[in-house]
DNA sequence: GCGTGGCGTCTACAGCTGTAGACATCGACA
DNA sequence: TGTCGATGTCTACAGCTGTAGACGCCACGC
Protein backbone atom coordinates (compact mmCIF):
# COMPACT_ATOMS: atom_id res chain seq x y z
CA UNK A 1 0.00 0.00 0.00
CA UNK A 2 1.50 3.20 -0.97
CA UNK A 3 1.28 6.09 1.81
CA UNK A 4 -1.83 7.49 0.27
CA UNK A 5 -1.58 11.17 0.99
CA UNK A 6 -4.92 13.09 1.77
CA UNK A 7 -6.35 12.71 -2.19
CA UNK A 8 -3.17 13.46 -3.94
CA UNK A 9 -4.37 12.66 -7.22
CA UNK A 10 -7.78 13.58 -7.05
CA UNK A 11 -6.42 17.49 -6.60
CA UNK A 12 -4.70 18.87 -9.55
CA UNK A 13 -4.13 22.26 -9.13
CA UNK A 14 -6.42 23.39 -7.52
CA UNK A 15 -5.04 26.40 -4.78
CA UNK A 16 -8.15 26.34 -2.50
CA UNK A 17 -8.45 22.39 -2.34
CA UNK A 18 -4.74 22.69 -1.46
CA UNK A 19 -4.76 24.95 1.42
CA UNK A 20 -7.27 23.17 2.30
CA UNK A 21 -5.52 19.76 2.53
CA UNK A 22 -2.54 21.35 3.90
CA UNK A 23 -4.83 23.11 6.68
CA UNK A 24 -6.49 19.79 7.77
CA UNK A 25 -2.89 18.09 7.64
CA UNK A 26 -1.56 20.50 10.07
CA UNK A 27 -4.38 20.04 12.18
CA UNK A 28 -4.40 16.42 12.37
CA UNK A 29 -0.98 16.61 13.06
CA UNK A 30 -0.11 19.70 15.47
CA UNK A 31 -3.27 18.21 17.83
CA UNK A 32 -1.23 14.49 17.55
CA UNK A 33 1.94 15.67 18.67
CA UNK A 34 1.79 19.42 19.49
CA UNK A 35 3.34 22.40 17.74
CA UNK A 36 6.94 21.52 18.31
CA UNK A 37 6.47 17.94 17.55
CA UNK A 38 6.29 18.34 13.87
CA UNK A 39 7.80 19.87 11.11
CA UNK A 40 6.61 21.44 7.90
CA UNK A 41 8.06 18.59 5.42
CA UNK A 42 5.71 16.18 7.84
CA UNK A 43 2.68 18.67 7.72
CA UNK A 44 3.31 19.26 4.04
CA UNK A 45 4.15 15.24 2.77
CA UNK A 46 0.78 14.19 4.82
CA UNK A 47 -0.93 16.55 2.22
CA UNK A 48 1.00 15.63 -0.57
CA UNK A 49 2.54 18.82 -1.19
CA UNK A 50 6.07 20.25 -0.67
CA UNK A 51 7.65 22.08 2.21
CA UNK A 52 8.07 25.16 0.86
CA UNK A 53 4.19 25.69 -0.35
CA UNK A 54 3.44 25.48 2.99
CA UNK A 55 4.95 29.13 3.54
CA UNK A 56 3.57 30.01 0.48
CA UNK A 57 0.04 29.72 1.42
CA UNK A 58 0.27 30.38 4.97
CA UNK A 59 3.63 32.57 5.25
CA UNK A 60 5.06 30.68 8.22
CA UNK A 61 4.98 27.87 10.46
CA UNK A 62 3.22 30.06 13.32
CA UNK A 63 0.70 31.48 11.10
CA UNK A 64 -0.45 28.39 9.89
CA UNK A 65 -0.65 27.55 13.45
CA UNK A 66 -2.92 30.56 14.14
CA UNK A 67 -5.18 29.50 11.15
CA UNK A 68 -5.13 25.61 12.40
CA UNK A 69 -5.82 26.89 15.93
CA UNK A 70 -9.38 29.26 14.80
CA UNK A 71 -10.14 26.32 12.76
CA UNK A 72 -9.73 23.81 15.43
CA UNK A 73 -11.79 26.30 18.08
CA UNK A 74 -14.43 27.26 15.52
CA UNK A 75 -16.49 24.49 15.92
CA UNK A 76 -17.14 24.14 19.90
CA UNK A 77 -18.93 21.24 20.78
CA UNK A 78 -17.87 21.77 24.64
CA UNK A 79 -19.90 24.68 25.66
CA UNK A 80 -23.85 24.10 25.15
CA UNK A 81 -26.03 27.41 24.09
CA UNK A 82 -28.18 27.28 27.24
CA UNK A 83 -27.12 26.59 31.04
CA UNK A 84 -28.95 24.16 31.95
CA UNK A 85 -27.41 21.85 29.42
CA UNK A 86 -24.05 23.22 30.39
CA UNK A 87 -23.00 20.16 32.66
CA UNK A 88 -24.66 17.55 30.80
CA UNK A 89 -22.62 18.66 27.91
CA UNK A 90 -19.52 19.21 29.31
CA UNK A 91 -19.46 15.40 31.40
CA UNK A 92 -20.97 14.03 28.47
CA UNK A 93 -18.41 15.04 26.02
CA UNK A 94 -15.63 14.40 28.49
CA UNK A 95 -16.96 10.51 28.88
CA UNK A 96 -17.42 10.27 24.76
CA UNK A 97 -13.72 11.49 24.49
CA UNK A 98 -12.04 9.40 21.46
CA UNK A 99 -8.38 9.10 21.79
CA UNK A 100 -7.66 10.11 18.03
CA UNK A 101 -10.29 13.70 18.38
CA UNK A 102 -8.90 16.65 16.96
CA UNK A 103 -10.40 19.19 19.15
CA UNK A 104 -9.37 22.68 20.27
CA UNK A 105 -8.28 21.52 23.41
CA UNK A 106 -6.44 18.51 22.96
CA UNK A 107 -4.62 20.73 20.26
CA UNK A 108 -3.89 23.49 23.34
CA UNK A 109 -3.01 20.60 25.91
CA UNK A 110 -0.07 19.82 23.28
CA UNK A 111 1.18 22.63 21.85
CA UNK A 112 1.47 25.18 25.30
CA UNK A 113 5.14 24.61 25.59
CA UNK A 114 5.70 26.87 22.84
CA UNK A 115 5.21 30.33 24.06
CA UNK A 116 4.55 31.92 20.86
CA UNK A 117 1.59 28.71 20.25
CA UNK A 118 0.96 29.76 23.71
CA UNK A 119 -0.32 33.15 22.87
CA UNK A 120 -1.89 32.06 20.02
CA UNK A 121 -4.14 29.67 22.11
CA UNK A 122 -4.47 31.65 24.79
CA UNK A 123 -6.39 34.37 22.69
CA UNK A 124 -8.13 31.83 20.85
CA UNK A 125 -9.64 30.63 24.43
CA UNK A 126 -10.61 33.58 25.55
CA UNK A 127 -13.02 34.61 22.47
CA UNK A 128 -14.02 31.01 21.57
CA UNK A 129 -14.76 29.49 25.35
CA UNK A 130 -14.01 32.29 27.79
CA UNK A 131 -16.28 35.04 26.84
CA UNK A 132 -19.14 33.14 25.55
CA UNK A 133 -19.42 30.85 28.70
CA UNK A 134 -18.95 33.95 31.29
CA UNK A 135 -21.60 35.44 29.32
CA UNK A 136 -23.64 32.50 29.80
CA UNK A 137 -23.21 31.77 33.54
CA UNK A 138 -25.72 33.73 35.76
CA UNK A 139 -24.70 35.25 39.16
CA UNK A 140 -21.35 36.87 40.63
CA UNK A 141 -18.29 36.39 39.30
CA UNK A 142 -19.11 34.99 36.51
CA UNK A 143 -15.69 35.07 34.79
CA UNK A 144 -13.47 32.95 38.07
CA UNK A 145 -16.13 30.48 37.24
CA UNK A 146 -16.02 30.07 33.75
CA UNK A 147 -12.27 29.83 33.68
CA UNK A 148 -12.34 27.06 36.35
CA UNK A 149 -15.46 25.81 34.36
CA UNK A 150 -12.59 25.35 31.50
CA UNK A 151 -9.93 24.43 33.98
CA UNK A 152 -11.81 21.09 34.77
CA UNK A 153 -12.49 20.05 31.37
CA UNK A 154 -8.80 20.51 30.40
CA UNK A 155 -7.76 19.15 33.49
CA UNK A 156 -10.38 15.68 33.17
CA UNK A 157 -8.87 15.85 28.88
CA UNK A 158 -5.24 16.30 30.28
CA UNK A 159 -5.12 13.09 32.34
CA UNK A 160 -7.82 11.16 30.57
CA UNK A 161 -6.16 11.71 26.78
CA UNK A 162 -3.07 13.02 26.96
CA UNK A 163 -1.71 11.77 30.00
CA UNK A 164 -3.47 8.47 29.72
CA UNK A 165 -4.27 8.03 33.11
CA UNK A 166 -5.17 4.32 33.72
CA UNK A 167 -7.92 5.51 36.08
CA UNK A 168 -9.50 7.10 33.99
CA UNK A 169 -9.87 5.20 31.37
CA UNK A 170 -11.08 1.79 32.74
CA UNK A 171 -13.77 3.78 34.57
CA UNK A 172 -17.19 3.30 33.21
CA UNK A 173 -19.07 5.98 31.02
CA UNK A 174 -21.84 6.09 33.26
CA UNK A 175 -20.08 6.41 36.67
CA UNK A 176 -17.67 8.83 35.91
CA UNK A 177 -20.45 11.30 34.01
CA UNK A 178 -22.29 10.84 37.17
CA UNK A 179 -19.23 12.53 38.95
CA UNK A 180 -18.22 15.28 36.77
CA UNK A 181 -21.82 16.44 36.87
CA UNK A 182 -22.09 17.81 39.80
CA UNK A 183 -18.62 18.95 39.54
CA UNK A 184 -19.85 21.19 36.36
CA UNK A 185 -22.69 22.01 38.17
CA UNK A 186 -21.24 23.67 41.29
CA UNK A 187 -19.39 26.01 38.96
CA UNK A 188 -22.98 26.78 36.60
CA UNK A 189 -24.86 27.17 39.80
CA UNK A 190 -23.61 30.34 42.04
CA UNK A 191 -23.99 28.76 45.67
CA UNK A 192 -25.17 31.39 47.57
CA UNK A 193 -22.34 33.23 47.64
CA UNK A 194 -22.64 34.93 51.24
CA UNK A 195 -19.56 36.61 52.15
CA UNK A 196 -18.94 36.57 56.21
CA UNK A 197 -18.84 40.33 57.46
CA UNK B 1 28.16 41.46 34.97
CA UNK B 2 29.09 37.79 34.03
CA UNK B 3 26.49 35.58 33.09
CA UNK B 4 26.85 34.08 36.69
CA UNK B 5 25.85 30.18 35.99
CA UNK B 6 24.49 28.68 39.69
CA UNK B 7 27.70 28.37 41.69
CA UNK B 8 30.87 27.92 38.86
CA UNK B 9 33.97 29.27 41.02
CA UNK B 10 32.58 27.88 43.98
CA UNK B 11 32.43 24.22 42.66
CA UNK B 12 36.28 23.08 42.01
CA UNK B 13 36.16 19.14 40.49
CA UNK B 14 33.74 18.09 42.89
CA UNK B 15 31.33 14.98 40.87
CA UNK B 16 28.45 15.20 43.79
CA UNK B 17 28.12 18.88 43.27
CA UNK B 18 28.42 19.24 39.48
CA UNK B 19 25.81 16.30 39.47
CA UNK B 20 23.47 18.16 41.24
CA UNK B 21 24.03 21.51 40.07
CA UNK B 22 23.39 19.95 36.59
CA UNK B 23 19.89 17.88 37.76
CA UNK B 24 18.85 21.47 39.29
CA UNK B 25 19.30 23.12 36.30
CA UNK B 26 17.72 20.80 34.41
CA UNK B 27 15.13 21.12 36.64
CA UNK B 28 14.45 24.64 36.31
CA UNK B 29 14.97 24.59 32.30
CA UNK B 30 12.73 21.46 31.72
CA UNK B 31 9.85 23.24 34.06
CA UNK B 32 10.38 26.48 32.45
CA UNK B 33 10.36 25.09 28.67
CA UNK B 34 9.46 21.88 28.69
CA UNK B 35 11.36 18.71 27.12
CA UNK B 36 11.45 19.77 23.54
CA UNK B 37 11.35 23.22 24.64
CA UNK B 38 15.51 23.25 26.20
CA UNK B 39 18.26 21.44 24.97
CA UNK B 40 21.41 19.88 26.31
CA UNK B 41 23.77 22.90 25.84
CA UNK B 42 21.40 25.23 27.81
CA UNK B 43 21.49 22.96 30.63
CA UNK B 44 24.74 22.84 30.83
CA UNK B 45 25.75 25.86 30.59
CA UNK B 46 23.68 26.76 32.58
CA UNK B 47 24.97 24.80 35.71
CA UNK B 48 28.72 25.94 34.53
CA UNK B 49 29.28 22.81 32.59
CA UNK B 50 29.94 21.66 29.17
CA UNK B 51 26.87 19.70 27.02
CA UNK B 52 28.83 16.23 27.04
CA UNK B 53 29.33 15.98 30.71
CA UNK B 54 25.32 15.46 30.92
CA UNK B 55 25.53 13.03 28.82
CA UNK B 56 28.65 11.60 31.02
CA UNK B 57 26.75 11.73 34.11
CA UNK B 58 22.77 10.72 33.28
CA UNK B 59 23.70 8.67 30.14
CA UNK B 60 20.71 10.69 28.00
CA UNK B 61 18.74 13.81 27.87
CA UNK B 62 15.59 11.56 28.48
CA UNK B 63 17.29 9.71 31.30
CA UNK B 64 18.30 13.22 33.23
CA UNK B 65 14.46 14.10 32.35
CA UNK B 66 13.91 10.71 34.25
CA UNK B 67 15.50 11.93 37.12
CA UNK B 68 14.22 15.33 37.26
CA UNK B 69 10.64 14.05 37.30
CA UNK B 70 11.69 11.71 39.98
CA UNK B 71 13.11 14.94 41.83
CA UNK B 72 10.29 16.97 41.20
CA UNK B 73 7.33 14.65 42.06
CA UNK B 74 9.37 13.52 45.52
CA UNK B 75 8.03 16.50 47.39
CA UNK B 76 4.83 16.26 46.98
CA UNK B 77 3.31 19.65 48.95
CA UNK B 78 -0.20 19.28 46.92
CA UNK B 79 -1.39 16.30 48.56
CA UNK B 80 -2.01 15.99 52.67
CA UNK B 81 -1.53 13.00 54.15
CA UNK B 82 -5.05 12.73 55.99
CA UNK B 83 -8.36 12.86 54.40
CA UNK B 84 -9.75 16.39 56.11
CA UNK B 85 -6.78 18.46 54.70
CA UNK B 86 -6.51 17.12 51.56
CA UNK B 87 -9.02 19.83 49.96
CA UNK B 88 -8.36 22.67 52.14
CA UNK B 89 -4.27 22.06 51.03
CA UNK B 90 -4.77 21.85 47.62
CA UNK B 91 -7.23 24.97 47.50
CA UNK B 92 -4.53 26.61 49.29
CA UNK B 93 -1.87 25.30 46.90
CA UNK B 94 -3.14 26.45 43.92
CA UNK B 95 -4.28 30.20 44.86
CA UNK B 96 -1.03 30.67 46.59
CA UNK B 97 1.08 29.20 43.58
CA UNK B 98 3.86 31.43 42.05
CA UNK B 99 4.51 31.61 38.76
CA UNK B 100 7.92 30.53 39.16
CA UNK B 101 7.67 27.53 41.12
CA UNK B 102 9.34 24.40 39.98
CA UNK B 103 6.81 21.32 40.72
CA UNK B 104 6.17 18.07 39.44
CA UNK B 105 2.94 19.87 38.09
CA UNK B 106 4.20 22.34 35.72
CA UNK B 107 6.92 19.94 34.77
CA UNK B 108 4.54 17.77 33.33
CA UNK B 109 2.18 20.19 31.71
CA UNK B 110 4.87 21.58 29.63
CA UNK B 111 6.33 18.28 28.51
CA UNK B 112 3.19 15.96 27.67
CA UNK B 113 4.03 17.01 23.81
CA UNK B 114 6.82 14.43 23.78
CA UNK B 115 6.03 10.34 24.16
CA UNK B 116 8.92 9.64 25.84
CA UNK B 117 8.52 12.40 28.40
CA UNK B 118 4.61 11.47 28.49
CA UNK B 119 5.64 7.57 29.65
CA UNK B 120 8.24 8.83 32.15
CA UNK B 121 5.66 10.97 33.74
CA UNK B 122 2.56 9.08 34.09
CA UNK B 123 4.61 6.49 35.86
CA UNK B 124 5.47 8.76 38.08
CA UNK B 125 2.24 10.60 38.60
CA UNK B 126 0.95 7.35 39.45
CA UNK B 127 3.32 6.43 41.68
CA UNK B 128 3.31 9.77 43.72
CA UNK B 129 0.35 11.14 43.34
CA UNK B 130 -2.61 8.88 41.61
CA UNK B 131 -1.85 5.37 44.22
CA UNK B 132 -1.31 7.26 47.97
CA UNK B 133 -4.38 9.47 46.97
CA UNK B 134 -6.46 7.39 46.38
CA UNK B 135 -4.93 4.75 49.22
CA UNK B 136 -6.04 8.06 51.52
CA UNK B 137 -9.75 8.33 49.71
CA UNK B 138 -12.30 6.37 51.76
CA UNK B 139 -15.70 5.03 49.86
CA UNK B 140 -16.33 3.47 46.14
CA UNK B 141 -13.96 4.14 43.23
CA UNK B 142 -11.38 5.84 44.95
CA UNK B 143 -8.98 5.40 41.97
CA UNK B 144 -11.34 7.14 39.58
CA UNK B 145 -12.17 10.37 42.00
CA UNK B 146 -8.65 10.34 42.90
CA UNK B 147 -7.68 10.95 39.43
CA UNK B 148 -10.38 13.88 39.00
CA UNK B 149 -8.99 15.49 42.02
CA UNK B 150 -5.49 15.19 40.59
CA UNK B 151 -7.37 16.86 36.97
CA UNK B 152 -8.90 19.61 38.42
CA UNK B 153 -5.16 20.09 40.09
CA UNK B 154 -3.64 19.99 36.58
CA UNK B 155 -6.58 22.04 35.13
CA UNK B 156 -6.35 24.93 37.28
CA UNK B 157 -2.82 24.92 37.19
CA UNK B 158 -2.66 24.88 33.13
CA UNK B 159 -5.15 27.76 33.18
CA UNK B 160 -3.33 30.00 35.37
CA UNK B 161 0.22 29.52 34.96
CA UNK B 162 0.63 27.88 31.33
CA UNK B 163 -1.40 29.22 29.43
CA UNK B 164 -2.17 32.81 31.67
CA UNK B 165 -5.78 32.76 32.11
CA UNK B 166 -6.38 36.58 32.86
CA UNK B 167 -10.09 35.26 34.78
CA UNK B 168 -7.62 33.48 37.15
CA UNK B 169 -4.79 35.78 37.19
CA UNK B 170 -7.06 38.81 38.56
CA UNK B 171 -9.45 36.90 40.99
CA UNK B 172 -8.40 37.53 44.35
CA UNK B 173 -7.13 34.74 46.40
CA UNK B 174 -10.12 34.35 49.52
CA UNK B 175 -12.35 34.17 46.65
CA UNK B 176 -10.53 32.05 44.32
CA UNK B 177 -10.13 29.24 47.28
CA UNK B 178 -13.60 29.25 48.82
CA UNK B 179 -14.40 28.17 45.20
CA UNK B 180 -11.60 26.04 44.77
CA UNK B 181 -12.69 24.04 47.90
CA UNK B 182 -16.05 22.74 47.29
CA UNK B 183 -14.77 21.27 44.17
CA UNK B 184 -12.33 19.04 45.67
CA UNK B 185 -14.85 17.99 48.78
CA UNK B 186 -17.16 16.95 46.24
CA UNK B 187 -13.83 14.03 44.97
CA UNK B 188 -13.12 13.50 49.00
CA UNK B 189 -16.48 12.80 50.61
CA UNK B 190 -18.15 10.28 48.04
CA UNK B 191 -21.59 11.95 48.15
CA UNK B 192 -24.28 8.69 48.89
CA UNK B 193 -23.37 7.07 45.89
CA UNK B 194 -26.28 4.99 45.76
CA UNK B 195 -26.79 3.37 42.24
CA UNK B 196 -30.19 3.19 40.95
CA UNK B 197 -31.58 -0.35 40.68
C1' DG C 1 57.69 15.73 44.07
C1' DC C 2 55.39 12.95 41.00
C1' DG C 3 52.52 9.81 38.70
C1' DT C 4 47.71 8.49 38.19
C1' DG C 5 42.87 8.27 38.08
C1' DG C 6 39.04 10.71 37.87
C1' DC C 7 36.91 15.21 36.18
C1' DG C 8 36.05 18.24 32.40
C1' DT C 9 36.47 20.08 27.60
C1' DC C 10 37.23 20.25 22.40
C1' DT C 11 36.16 18.84 18.01
C1' DA C 12 33.08 16.57 15.31
C1' DC C 13 29.21 14.33 13.03
C1' DA C 14 24.94 13.18 11.04
C1' DG C 15 20.33 14.64 11.09
C1' DC C 16 16.86 17.70 11.54
C1' DT C 17 14.62 22.43 11.56
C1' DG C 18 12.31 26.72 9.27
C1' DT C 19 12.94 29.53 5.53
C1' DA C 20 14.49 31.59 0.89
C1' DG C 21 15.15 32.16 -4.20
C1' DA C 22 15.35 30.17 -8.66
C1' DC C 23 13.33 27.02 -11.65
C1' DA C 24 9.75 23.83 -13.83
C1' DT C 25 5.15 22.66 -15.29
C1' DC C 26 0.19 22.67 -15.79
C1' DG C 27 -4.03 24.70 -17.58
C1' DA C 28 -7.07 28.17 -18.93
C1' DC C 29 -7.77 31.86 -21.94
C1' DA C 30 -6.68 34.42 -26.27
C1' DT D 1 -2.68 26.34 -30.86
C1' DG D 2 0.31 29.28 -28.42
C1' DT D 3 1.24 31.93 -24.33
C1' DC D 4 1.40 33.50 -19.79
C1' DG D 5 0.04 33.52 -15.15
C1' DA D 6 -0.64 30.52 -11.46
C1' DT D 7 0.78 26.44 -9.08
C1' DG D 8 4.24 23.39 -7.41
C1' DT D 9 9.13 21.67 -6.89
C1' DC D 10 14.38 21.68 -6.41
C1' DT D 11 18.38 23.09 -4.33
C1' DA D 12 20.26 25.31 -0.69
C1' DC D 13 21.52 27.52 3.63
C1' DA D 14 22.46 28.64 8.27
C1' DG D 15 21.39 27.09 12.71
C1' DC D 16 20.24 23.95 15.89
C1' DT D 17 19.82 19.17 18.01
C1' DG D 18 21.61 14.88 20.72
C1' DT D 19 25.44 12.10 20.92
C1' DA D 20 30.35 10.17 20.44
C1' DG D 21 35.49 9.71 20.89
C1' DA D 22 39.82 11.69 21.80
C1' DC D 23 42.25 14.71 24.51
C1' DG D 24 43.72 18.05 28.58
C1' DC D 25 44.14 19.03 33.38
C1' DC D 26 43.67 19.14 38.33
C1' DA D 27 44.03 17.08 42.97
C1' DC D 28 45.08 13.66 45.75
C1' DG D 29 47.97 9.48 47.51
C1' DC D 30 52.45 7.54 47.42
Amino acid sequence: MEDAPTGRQARRRDAAATREAILRSALIAFTGHGYDGVGVREIANAAGVTAMLVNRYFGSKEQLFAEVVEVAFAERTLIADDVESLSRFAAAALVAAEPRSVDGFLLMLRSVANPRATEILRAAIDTHFQLPLQALLPGAQAHERAALFLSVLAGVRLMQQVLGSSALATADAPALERRLRPLFDLLVHPPADAEPP
